[in-house]
Formats: C-alpha cells, sequence, structure tokens
DNA sequence: ATAGGGATATTTTTT
DNA sequence: ATATCCCTAT
C-alpha cells in the first residue's frame, strides 16, 4: 500500500518531498521535522520508480545516515533497498578506493586518525629540527589543529595563526616547512588524513569529467543533511557531485551551526542559492518538539544572530512551562543542584532515560558524574574521551597495524616503547635498522642479530611472526595481542582490569570483520560509540550537545554551557564566541521537550592552581527576563568579585598593575611564559608584556 | 640507557 | 586522561 504522504505530513514538509528535479534548499528549524522529510523523501522516490541505487544520502555521522537508512526502509517495508547513504568521509573513502592511482595514490591508501598525524608531526617537526630551543613552538595538538583548520577553511596558515593562534605566529615559516614535509610524507607512506580523503575527492572530481560524470549517472539524486555544518570541502564535493544534473537537496538551519572548530561555517548554507542558482527555497517552521515557552526563550536567542534565514519556530504543543535559570556558585553546587532535580523529576514519575544533562566539553561532567555515583543514579554518557583513543585500545591497535602497514613508523614506536627495557634510544636504533622500507622481515633480523639482551624484543618478534605467518581471524588477532599485552598493561595502569574487559569488548566486537584492514579503516572512521555507564537498567542520559543529535526528552539540564579557560581567556566581548554561545544554547533548548534548565557559571581556571571560580555571563543575563524563571541569584556576583581579588592578592605583591583584568576592561591576555603576556588590545593589537609590575615595557 | 616518580601542562566538540 | 619534562636510582 503506498504511503499516504498527505496525511503524514504537514504542508512545507510536503512540499519538500513531492520536490520533482532541481536544487532545493530546505531551511528546517530545530524540532520542525527535517530528518522526517528528508526519510520520507527518499521513501518518495524509491516509490516513484527512482532506482534506489541512484540516491545518495550525506550526513555528518554514520549514526544519522543508518538511522535515517532505518526509518526509510521501515516505511516502504523492505529489508533493504540499496540507497546508498553515509558521511562525507565515508562517501569519499569509497569513491577513492577506485580511483586512487588518480590523486596519486597508486598503490591504495590507509586512512590516518587525528592522533596518528598528530604523531607524524611531531616525528617530522622533530626530523626536520624545527623545535630547537626556542620557547613554546606550538604542541602537536595545536599544529594538527592548524594545519587541519587552512586546509578545511582553504585560508593560508598565516591566516590561520593571525585569527586563531596569534601566539604562534612566530612560527609561521617553521608550521609551513612542517605542512609540506607533512603532506610530502603522507603521500609517501600512503597515508590520507581525515581532510585528504576530501580534498582528494574534490581534486578526483574537478580533474576528471570522466569520473565525475560516471559518479552523476550513478547518483542521480543527492541529499545532504545538516548543511549547515559543511565546510568549504564538503560544499565544493555537493557542487561537483551535483554539477551533471542539480537534483541535489540540502536540509539544514543556519542558527544550528554548532562545528565552526572545524571549519563549518553556515555562510555556506546562506550561499546555496549561489552555487545553484536555480535552488528553490523551502522553510519549515512548524516545531513539533518543545512547547511555546521553550521556543520563545529559543527565539530570543537567536534573534540576536546578525545574518541568516529567518525564522520564527511556531509549536502545535500548548501549554508548558518557561525555562529554568539557576545561578549557582561552583561546580559542587551545581551538581548537587542538578542531582537534586532529578531526583524531584523522578518522584514526579519521570523516568530516567526521559531526562538528560547536557553540557559543552566532555570533561564538564566529572564533577557530576561523582554526584551521580555517589547517589546511586545510573547514567549513559555520550560524547567526551574516545573510545579508540584510551591508551590502551591505541596500544592494541599499533600491533594491528603494523602487520597491515609495516612501514608504520607511529606504530613501530608505540610498540617498541611497550617493550621491557626499550626506551627512546633503542626505538631510534631500531627504526634506524629498518631502514628506508621497514618491514617485519627487517625487524626479525634486527632481533635475531642484537636482541639477545632485550628478551622483550623476542617476545614481540614472536607475536608477530605468528600474526604474519599463520591464518587467524580478527577476533583471534586481537585475542592474540592482548594475551602478548596483557602484563604490561597491568603494569602500566591502575585500573588495568576495566581496561582488560575493554580489550575484551574489542576481541568480541571484531567478530563481524572480515579482514584487518577492513576493521582499522572502519576504527578510523567510525569510532566505537563510548558509554561510561555505571549500572544496568533504565539510564540517565548526559552528553555534550554535539552527540546529542536524534535523542529527545522530557527534561533537559544544561550545564556550564559557558566556558572561559586558560590559556587563552576567552573574551565574552568576541562576536564569535558569543555566536557559538547562542547556537550551543538554541540547539540545547530546542531539544527539550518540557522542561530546561540552565544552569552555570562559567568556569575560569587558574593555571596551575585548578582553582576555578565562576563568572556571570553577560550573555545569559541578556536574556529577556520574561523569558526564563530566575533562581538563587543572590550573592553570586560578590562571591565572583571576592575571588577574583583574592586571586590578584595571591599572585601579585601589593601596588603592582595587574593587566590581565578580563572583567571590566575587555582586554585579553594569554600568558606566554611565568613572566610574560601577550595582550590583545580592544583594537586588535598584540603585544608582548612583562607581566604584573608597574611598569610595563614591551618584552 | 632505562625505569619510575613527581610535577606540569593541556584537554571541547567530529570525521 | 595523557603526554611531557625533569629528576634520581639502577
Amino acid at each position: 500500500m503506498p504511503i499516504d504522504y498527505k496525511k503524514e505530513l504537514n504542508p512545507a514538509q510536503l512540499d519538500a518531498v513531492m520536490h520533482e528535479r532541481g536544487p532545493a534548499l530546505v531551511i528546517a528549524g530545530a524540532g520542525s521535522g527535517k530528518t522526517r522529510a528528508l526519510v520520507f523523501r527518499v521513501a518518495r522516490l524509491v516509490e516513484s520508480g527512482v532506482p534506489a541505487s541512484s540516491i545518495l544520502l550525506l550526513t555528518f555521522t554514520r549514526r544519522a545516515a543508518n538511522e535515517m537508512l532505518t526509518r526509510a526502509k521501515t516505511l516502504l517495508k523492505r529489508e533493504r533497498f540499496g540507497v546508498m547513504g553515509g558521511t562525507f568521509h565515508s562517501v569519499a573513502n569509497l569513491v577513492l578506493k577506485s580511483h586512487a592511482g588518480l590523486v596519486g595514490y597508486p598503490h591504495g591508501f590507509v586512512i590516518i586518525d587525528r592522533t596518528d598525524s598528530e604523531a607524524v608531526l611531531k616525528l617530522l617537526a622533530d626530523e626536520l629540527d624545527l623545535i630547537k630551543k626556542r620557547r613554546s613552538f606550538p604542541k602537536k595538538a595545536a599544529l594538527a589543529d592548524i594545519i587541519s583548520r587552512s586546509v578545511n577553511t582553504e585560508k593560508p596558515i598565516e591566516e590561520v595563526l593571525f585569527r586563531f593562534y596569534p601566539l604562534h605566529e612566530p612560527f609561521l615559516g617553521e608550521i609551513e616547512t612542517l605542512a609540506s614535509a607533512y603532506a610530502g610524507y603522507k603521500v609517501r607512506q600512503r597515508f590520507m588524513d581525515f581532510d585528504d580523503l576530501l580534498t582528494n575527492m574534490i581534486r578526483l572530481l574537478g580533474e576528471n569529467p570522466e569520473v565525475r560524470g560516471q559518479l552523476g549517472q550513478r547518483f542521480k539524486h543527492i541529499l545532504v543533511d545538516e548543511y549547515q555544518d559543511v565546510n568549504r570541502l564538503q560544499a565544493n564535493i555537493v557542487k561537483l557531485l551535483g554539477a551533471d544534473h542539480g537534483n541535489v537537496m540540502v536540509v539544514g538551519d543556519d542558527s544550528q551551526s554548532i562545528y565552526s572548530f572545524r571549519g563549518a561555517d553556515f555562510r555556506n548554507i546562506l550561499e546555496f542559492p549561489e552555487i545553484f542558482p536555480e535552488a528553490r527555497v523551502i522553510k519549515l517552521e512548524e516545531n513539533f518538539r518543545s512547547t511555546q515557552p521553550i521556543l520563545d526563550a529559543a527565539n530570543a536567542i537567536i534573534h540576536g544572530a546578525q545574518r541568516g534565514y529567518t525564522k520564527c519556530l511556531f509549536t502545535v504543543r500548548e501549554g508548558g512551562e518557561r525555562p529554568y535559570l539557576a545561578v549557582l556558585p561552583d561546580e559542587a553546587a551545581q551538581s548537587r543542584f542538578v542531582a537534586d532535580q532529578v531526583a524531584g523529576l523522578i518522584s514526579e514519575g519521570l523516568k530516567l532515560p526521559e531526562i538528560a544533562v547536557l553540557f559543552r566539553a566532555g570533561f564538564h561532567s566529572f564533577d557530576l558524574e561523582v554526584e551521580l555515583n555517589r547517589r546511586g543514579v545510573p547514567y549513559v554518557k555520550h560524547g567526551g574521551v574516545r573510545f579508540v583513543e584510551a591508551a590502551h585500545i591505541k596500544d592494541l591497535l599499533a600491533h594491528l597495524r603494523l602487520l597491515v602497514n609495516p612501514g608504520d613508523l607511529i606504530s613501530w614506536h608505540r610498540a617498541l616503547l611497550l617493550v621491557e627495557r626499550v626506551g627512546p634510544k633503542t626505538v631510534r636504533r631500531v627504526l634506524h635498522a629498518l631502514g628506508e622500507s621497514p618491514s617485519l622481515e627487517g625487524f626479525f633480523g634486527f632481533v635475531e642479530k642484537e636482541g639477545g639482551k632485550t628478551p622483550g624484543l623476542l617476545n614481540l618478534a614472536k607475536l608477530l611472526g605468528k600474526l604474519s605467518t599463520e591464518k587467524f581471524t580478527v577476533s583471534e588477532m586481537v585475542g592474540l595481542v592482548k594475551r602478548y599485552y596483557e602484563p604490561m598493561l597491568k603494569a602500566k595502569f591502575e585500573n588495568h582490569p576495566k581496561r582488560l574487559g575493554e580489550l575484551e569488548y574489542v576481541e568480541d566486537w571484531t567478530a563481524k570483520y572480515a579482514g584487518l584492514r577492513e576493521f582499522l579503516d572502519e576504527v578510523a572512521l567510525d569510532p566505537l560509540e563510548t558509554s561510561g555507564n555505571n549500572g544496568s537498567g533504565e539510564f540517565l542520559t548526559i552528553s555534550t550537545v554535539h552527540s546529542a543529535k536524534g535523542l529527545e526528552w522530557r527534561a533537559v539540564f544544561v550545564i556550564s554551557l559557558l566556558e572561559g579557560r586558560f590559556p587563552s581567556i576567552r573574551s565574552m566581548d568576541d562576536p564569535d564566541d558569543l555566536e557559538e554561545e547562542r547556537r550551543l544554547l538554541y540547539v540545547a533548548s530546542t531539544r527539550a521537550k518540557e522542561k530546561l534548565f540552565f544552569s552555570y557559571p562559567v568556569w575560569v581556571f587558574d593555571r596551575g592552581s585548578g582553582r576555578a571560580f565562576a563568572e556571570p555571563s553577560r550573555f545569559l543575563m541578556e536574556l529577556p527576563p520574561e523569558s526564563v524563571h530566575l533562581l538563587e541569584q543572590r550573592g553570586h556576583e560578590q562571591m565572583f568579585a571576592e575571588k577574583v581579588q583574592a586571586r590578584r592578592d595571591a599572585r601579585f605583591p601589593p601596588g603592582t598593575r595587574v593587566v590581565h583584568d578580563i572583567l571590566g576592561t575587555g582586554v585579553v591576555v594569554e600568558v606566554v611564559t611565568d613572566d610574560k603576556v601577550r595582550v590583545r588590545f580592544h583594537d586588535g593589537s598584540l603585544r608582548l608584556l612583562h607581566l604584573g609590575y608597574a611598569n610595563l615595557e614591551p618584552a
């Protein structure tokens, strides 16, 4: 029986679903059923005779793609239907696999994740002797971020430094050298990082019209979810894929762009009609998720945004309460408050899975987690440190990677350092002995010749020998590495039982993989879901705003949403910060169903001491008072002032003029060394000054 | 040369 | 939680 679209959808959704050919831009406010519209559109296309295999659905997370495809299949009552769906990265991976030679990888490639690329950068920086003795050369994480930002925004490194890393501007030359060394190294090692997947896809499509033509024939309908989160590269891919037929529908909400840190630019959604001039614009403004008071607050929040497709959310849900804004003096009070409120909601009859606590960064929940544990409240945490980034998982994977790619110096480094009586010097000697093209045989030869003194190396050689010469399933390989690694794990970590359990989990999890290579590729693109739960049965959800997509609750807490933190004390005057803050709060608020609690302070950490104190947020205070219930504000600002004074007194002798007064002046200070600070003034100028004393001299 | 301890710095968010 | 640096003991 065909689907009754008219009955299932409102007029705006129906419009999007029934749209025939040509480009379309669907501007969909939060909770307006955009996912539903996309799912129904996929079903509609298939039902009206479009071959499923000619539909391509692009999303940002694999989970989103799977969910949507599953829903579409359910609608169509089919087991499978061959619609291609996935992330930009996974689709690029698939396409590039069959055309690797055309982009300079004649022997194929392996995907390296962020951690690997940081390790490569460190290796190259050491090798090129860039670090020298000068202080404050950027850490590898910063280097990776700078280079990746430059690639993703298609902006020169100089501009990225000026904009985001003024502290590292003196190293412009070194970073540029490093960036080009990195690019060369990856090609030689047959590596592609996440950014390469996108740039090489663009190169492939741009330089090879015949490949683009084939793909245009293959994918006659392109649908893109969360288009506000695409960066320049991804926008380019959409443009190239749609160039031949123009059947491109993108869906998004310019107010919900939350990935600026990885180069996402909501201007791409604003500019879509320029790339596809024929584009129809369809707006979904009817919210099905939240009550009107929540939407009033959400509307008030986005009201201040400077540019965008103006929309005003309205709802079909009656009643509901205004959101609460609780101002609390410190983090412990915040945790107690949330736990108390949760207990209250439970006694009102809500179930734990109907309640969520959202926050910006994984570590914002640490204190709350302690409180929840103390009270025996079971929770599941989404976001934060990812599974594959845990040290023991990386150790395990390093050994497996050597089997797939013996040239992987990073993995050699990691695996060798674990061996008893092997340190940096020995690692260097081994790697030197392995030469230009390292191989397992080369390593075995080295061990035979020189491994007499270190039985650990012999064991490693035995393990790798066994794994490479005999036939094993992926699970069996994991098991063998696990057995070899177990003693080291016990020596290295206090909490080894938990970690060992996680290795066993990987062992089970890999049962579904036919090949090692397949497993490693997938684990790079789709790391196992983190779930730090502490019980069984029903859970409270605690999650970063970013990881919370697609979930709905009846009560939501938003904690520590705002954050100022050393070393670059973020300025609430910075328009970008305010914009980001607005978006996060908007996203959080429109995901609430009934009750919404904001509770903050902003956490400001003092270097070294770890002491934190709270700062009232100007932005939250700007919320129209009638849009929230304000709780517990008394005493807060005074407490803050006292803490600031105490910190000053502790750090500077009496009579000292303190420069880093972030409160009234809006001046931003970044500490360079113990006695030097870099100050950014209102006009944007930067100066390096000696810290703290009355005679401020340029350093 | 390496191990081990302790202090220190940094850490968002995702592919 | 992890990496890094600096120290001392082996």
